[in-house]
DNA sequence: TAAAATGGTCAACGCGGTTGACTGCATTGA
DNA sequence: TCAATGCAGTCAACCGCGTTGACCATTTTA
């Protein structure tokens, strides 16, 4: 198998797009709330570390505490997300998935998860194994662990 | 090495993230106008498909005549395209690449080389033949060769 | 304890897309 | 052959989702 040099990265958008194109047409026949990229990584965030604010949360995102804000009160106003007062500090809110929130990234999960197994379906399963390692690499290695997952749309 | 199901997808969008971001430092190192993905989508169309018409961009990229239209104004204006007009067909007018544009594409082919390389330094040029083998199995397999770029940036 | 920093909100704006209406050329078919 | 329909392209208005900037209230620092 003959490649062009540098045609990987065209090929990761390829088949990143049409994952993510998959998933919101379930969401969509689910009838679902029109759920964006950077809801599921507010999910993540809150479900690793549970107690975080606004403001880490616009960090982890990659964009102003505006913006995740406006991502809050979505998620609240859908009742996937509460604001707490915080236990010590009077100007900060802590935020936490609700049951729904939680019920919803299991659901998100399988979802994802199913995707991929379309793929291992194709390719097997060892070299998904080795796709996940090479994934991590380049991310841990070359990208230095940046872990920004600024919502691009 | 243990992973957890459904995690593929948010590493291929955190590595193409990283990368897309390397080449972005680049770009805007260079004092170049603000290239983005979809112009990026342009070009290749542009060279790939000689006589494409503002129709065909954008149904390539999968956005509006209206988008695209703007898209072309944009590298018409800065010189990396032309618009001509079509040979037969009053309406229409054809996109074709200057020589800017074509330099261009051969200097943005470089950089997206470059950025690859980096990954196969770290995990060996083999695994990245088998990553392009399988990428390329899942776009036309399982998304069915639909090769819609829409630009998310 | 005054000054500076920080979490959060409100308002205005901008970019890059969309929808909708329209013009002018091309194609079709009675 | 010429009216009806279709299609390339443009203009204008709008919209979603981010931004910048100003601000308040609380907390931290000096």
């Amino acid at each position: 198998m003959t490649r062009r040099r540098g045609e990987i990265p065209f090929l990761l958008a390829m088949t990143y797009r049409a994952m993510t194109e998959a998933l919101h047409e379930r969401i969509a026949a689910e009838g679902r709330e029109p759920l964006r990229p950077a809801h599921g990584y507010t999910f993540r965030l809150l479900l690793d570390r549970g107690g975080a604010t606004s403001v880490e949360l616009a960090e982890h995102l990659g964009v102003t505490k505006q913006a995740a804000s406006k991502i809050v009160a979505e998620l609240e106003d859908w009742g996937y997300v509460e604001r707490r007062p915080h236990a010590t500090d009077g100007r900060a809110r802590v935020l936490a998935l609700t049951d729904k929130g939680r019920a919803y990234v299991r659901h998100a999960d399988d979802m994802w998860a199913d995707i991929e197994d379309r793929w291992g379906e194709v390719i097997g399963a060892e070299r998904l194994d080795r796709i996940h390692e090479d994934l991590r690499a380049y991310v841990d290695e070359v990208a230095g662990g940046r872990a920004v997952l600024r919502p691009i749309w």
